[in-house]
This record gives structure tokens, sequence and C-alpha cells, in this order.
DNA sequence: TCGTTTTTCTAAATCGTTCTAGAGAATCGT
DNA sequence: ACGATTCTCTAGAACGATTTAGAAAAACGA
């Protein structure tokens, strides 16, 4: 069976290939007669418009846009931070005739894809996809604050969330706090202290949390603080970090999370172990997800989904006058946290 | 500034186009050393490798699949069955340099996209993005059971299903139904009987749905049917037609939602309104998902992650030598479901 | 009716890459 | 030392479409 191009189609109907192409892309350009003659002539060749390839290459356009994001794909649809983000850039998107494409976390699929702009969600600066992407020279809408006007993004003050967070814990009177990461070492690591900057220890979190552990130790100048890995990003990773917390003898007053499903299942496994939350150890979260409300998780709120929408917004037209979003946060306090309880 | 080629850098080194291409795709036809110098020259001009475009025109490939789900693209991300569906995908795919492409319900953006593949879930033969899917003449892998033996599919016995659920309701006794439905209606009509096929009435289901309903009267042949639609397939619909079907004289003994986030709405409704599912209403639901169990709801379990493994297997390798699965399916009874009680 | 504008269609160049076939040099086995 | 094999590299033709500039025909205005 021979492929059915638009030269094909020409011959076949006796014009010229421009003319079939115009067919399709501005009916406006020929008369309506022969515009259908040509349909008519493409459905019984069973052709079904202009091949995906041939087009974008010479149109420099493809109709889709990239989200890069988080470190792993498949966290893409398990993560309810993600899950909304993207839920939001949908609902800009599917009106469009664009489509989204999901990118693995590796160069190579990166380089490979055809995109007219992407986004990055999650991803370290240095990691290799993330540096494809930005190789690529390709339109990005980012999701963190830079330096330069040039750039266009959707962000949070991270540090500022943190400030939030660090404020209400120090009033409560906590001085003792273990930070509880996703990624940048082992699962089930605890350590002294990794957020201070250092030789070694550059890279360790997408600046996102990084300037978020920076407003939490600049508002509690007295406290000591720990750092804890549950590897990944996930309900289950906070769920098996807490031994290492708990389950100690200098238990901390307060357990700071990197994101809201990592405190939710470091929530669950106070659960199990008849720990109330706010009474015998204080949790709180990042971005107030689906479930913190029930869980009754202190957190910090961010508007997840608008933020997907105004990064659809931005990567469909980058024209658009409001390049560099700060979107507004609040602390959500619940019953997670409460004032440090005297030592028993 | 000018954009960087292969031929500009073939140039640039003094090298063959060729050679720059085989640099980057075959490294072992050229020697080490001349490689290493056009990659070294790469980064001094900016070129980050072959174009997407180009490269997919020419090699035929283009290293992503799609996926066509749902009348609605943003469902994709609200829907627990589809995310759970695209979880299983992405495990499979996200470590083989492919990329995953959402595609947005409309025919054109079908048209655009480059894919070397592509899925369908959840949408009706009928609608014209599935339509223009077929027509592509691209690789199709389904998610509903074929006739053809070269169609290549990953699917439950829909009907199987809809039995199992109607020999349950049955043997406990229901014999008023009502079947709560997620499109081809206005939100919020109920009509008598919208299962049995007949003119005007084709199309209304996708054809997974349609089998359930046909399972479903076929093992309950002295009920009587009524069809509510809630319009959308989501909690909120599942919720909001709930008052139709409650809030009348004759209200059914029955009520089976065509997928468990229409069930799960519905059972908040009866909350709402105090009601015990399974001894004032007994409720039933398809799929399993993630809520259900807590809810203590009825359904009828599938594979949902598995599902998505093979389909992304499938859309992998054409080659594959089982290109019809079809999973296994079972009934999963709880509190939602009970005898029919005496009339009040 | 005649110049002007609009409509309808086309020729030819181009987008950036990969692929096939093969040339020439280097290496190998004996 | 000679034919056979392997290693490097290249020329040139696709891949399938869109775009630009403009020709020919039709419609328009006075």
């Amino acid at each position: 069976m021979v492929r059915v191009t638009i030269k094909t189609l020409a011959e076949h109907v006796g014009v010229s290939p421009s003319t079939v192409s115009n067919a399709y892309n501005r009916p406006n350009q020929l008369s309506g007669d022969l515009r259908q003659r040509i349909l008519d002539a493409a459905a019984e060749l069973g052709y079904s418009g202009p091949d995906a390839a041939g087009r974008s290459l010479r149109s420099g356009r493809s109709g889709a846009v990239g989200v890069l994001l988080t470190e792993s794909l498949s966290y893409a649809f398990s993560d309810p931070y993600a899950v909304r983000f993207l839920a939001g850039l949908t609902q800009v998107i599917e009106h469009t005739d664009t489509s989204i494409v999901v990118l693995p976390p590796s160069p190579e699929a990166v380089q490979r894809a055809n995109l007219d702009a992407l986004t990055t969600l999650c991803i370290r600066d240095e990691h290799d996809a993330a540096k494809a992407a930005a190789a690529r020279g390709i339109r990005t809408v980012g999701t963190a604050v830079t330096d330069n006007p040039d750039d266009s993004w959707v962000a949070i003050d991270d540090r500022e969330a943190g400030r939030l967070v660090g404020r209400h814990l120090a009033r409560l009177g906590h001085r003792r706090v273990t930070v509880l990461l996703d990624n940048g070492l082992e699962p089930g690591t605890l350590t002294e202290d990794l957020l201070t900057p250092g030789p070694g220890k550059v890279g360790i979190q997408d600046p996102d949390s990084l300037a978020r552990w920076q407003g939490l130790r600049e508002t509690m100048p007295e406290a000591e603080f720990a750092t804890a890995s549950g590897g990944y990003n996930s309900y289950e990773a906070g769920r098996a970090v807490a031994s290492l917390v708990i389950d100690r003898q200098d238990r901390p007053t307060a357990v700071v999370a990197i994101s809201d499903v990592l405190a939710l299942g470091f929530l669950d496994a106070m659960r199990t172990r008849s720990l109330t939350p706010g009474r015998d150890l204080s949790v709180v979260g990042f971005d107030d997800i689906a479930g913190a409300e029930a869980a009754g998780l202190t957190t910090v709120r961010q508007p997840i989904e608008e933020k997907g929408r105004l990064v659809g917004k931005l990567l469909l037209d980058p024209e658009l006058p409001e390049r560099q979003v700060l979107l507004p946060i609040e602390l959500v306090v619940r019953s997670s946290t409460g004032p440090v309880s005297p030592t028993p």
C-alpha cells in the first residue's frame, strides 16, 4: 500500500499541491467548489489530512506544549500536586487544538520531542533533562522566580512560604525541628543538617524547595535542624521515614515536610503509633493538596490549579503582557500544629 | 540570530552533514576522535542536537505515543480511573525515551499531533476525534474488545462485568433499578429507559458502557429499568443526579452507576440525606478506584494500572505476540449493597 | 469600456534531517 | 605482500508539507 501524500492527492484531482494544502489550511484561498472536490478525493483515497511531521518541519510549529516534571514520570499521575497543576494546564489548553506532551526525565526524550514550548515543574536545574530543556533553546515557562526580566514564569514566593511556617512554629515554642526532604539522599537517611549550603550539598533540592528551607531557617534562628529523606516525594516515603524521626531519643518537637504528600504519609505513621499530631508532635506541609484539610494538616496554601492555568496561557501565547506572575500564598493553620508540650 | 543546523555545524567542523548525523545517532559509525570534535563544536555553536521536526519527518518516527481520552481533556487528570491508567502507562514508557502526548478531543489536534501510535480510552467511536484517530491510519491500541484479529487491545469483558452486578442484585431481590450514565443526555435528565437500543439511541454510550448495560439487563430479566444522567463522569455529577433518583415517589431499590466516581458522588448525596447505603438503597459502581473501599462501595474490580501497563507495552512494541488481552474482573461486595428492604 | 481590485490557483524554493550506496583508507589473516 | 574485511566518511536523494511571489481570470467601479 503506497502512502497518500499531498502530491498524490493533487495529481489525482488535477491541481497543484499548494492548492491541496490551502484546502486544509486556508479554506478561503480557494473556491468552495474546488475545496469540496479535494476533500472528497481525499476521503476516496484515504488521505486523512497533512502529515504531522512534514507540516511541523515546514511550518516551524507543532501544536504541542511539553511538561517536564518530577524526577520520575509515573509520579506525574500519582502526585496530587502535579495532577492538580496539570488539570489547570489542560483547562486552558484543551480548546486550542494544542496537545500536551508529558516528557520523561530523559535528555534524549526532551531533545526528541516535537514542541512549541515547554514548562518544567519540580525538577532541579542540574538534572540532565532540565539541562537538555534549557539547551534546546525552545520557549520556556518556568515555575520558579528568576532574575532575568526576559524569562517568563508563574511562581510563589517559596522563601516567604518557609518564613510563614517558621514564624508559626517559633511562636508555638518549637526549637527542635526535623525537615523532611524528598530526594538527594538515600531513602531513610537522617543527618544533622543538610540545609546549610556547602561543598557537596549543592543541588540536593530543587530551587523552590531550597528557598523554603532558607525562609524557615531565617525565621527560626534559635532552632536546631535535622534532615530526613524519604527518597521520593510520596505518601509511602513520608510514612517510611517516620520511624527515623519518631523512634529516637531526641525526638524533634516539629516536623516540616517539603510537600503535603510527605506530611500526610507522616501523619499516617503517627496515627499507627497512637501519637496525636499537634500535641505529641507538630507537623507542617506545603501546598494544601486535597487531602490536607481532612487530615487536619497545617500547611501553606498555594493556588495550584491557577498556577497551571497561568502557565498554560503563557505557553500558548508568548506575547502576553504579564510574563512573570507571583501567586499569593497563605498559611492555613489546622490541628496538626500546636504549642510545644513540656518534656515528659 | 541565525539558526544552527546540522549543515552549519558540518561546515564549521569541515565534515559532511551525514557525519554529524551519525555522531548523534550512530556513534560507532565514526571515530571517537571526530565525534568528540563534532560534539565540542556543537556546544560552541549552541547546537543542541538534531531538530525534532526534521528528524521525525525523515525517519518516520517521532518517539511519542498518544492518548485520546474522555470527552474532555481536563477530566484526564481529575478522573481517578484515567489517572490510574495513565500511571500504569507511564511506568512502562518512562524508561524508553518515549513521551506521552495527551490529546484534546478535537479532530484537528488528533490529526496534527506527531505520534507513532495511539490509544483511546473512554471515548465513543462516533466522536469526531475518535474518527480522526481511526482515519489517521496510525497504529492503535484499543481498550475495548473487537472482532478483528488484526486489532490489538487490552480490555475487560464489560458484558460479564454487567452480568456480575445483575446476578448480585437479582439475588438480593432487586426489581427496580436506576442506571446512572455519564453522558448522552442533558445533565439531570431522567428517562424511562434508554438502554434498549433503538432509533436515535445509538451512540449514547461508549461501547464499553453499553456492554455493561447489556450484561446487567440480561441477568435481571424481571427488573424495571430507568436511566438518569449526570451529564459528566464526575463525583459532582453523581451527587447532583441523586436528587432525581432519590426524591421521587417510586424510588428504585438499587442504583447502578457506570463508574465509581459517579457512584461515590451518589453515596455522598445519600449521606447528606441520612440514607444508609445497602439498607435504604443499594448502590453499585464499576472499576474499584481508590476511594471505593473506604466508602464501602460494591463494585466490579478491574486491574486498571495493569491495563495501562499492557497498553503501554503494545504501544511501544507492535510485534508483541499477545496483541489481544482480556483482563480478569471480580465483583467486590461491600456494604453499599444489601437485600431489598420491605416497602415501608 | 477600461483600469483597478479581488479571487483563484500555481511554480519553485525551502524546512532539517536521515538513509542508501559506495568510495577510499586502514587493518587483518595467511 | 596480497586479497578480503573492516573502519571512516561522503554525495545526493528523499521525507511531506508550507510559503512566497506572482500569473491568470473574474469581478468591480466609474
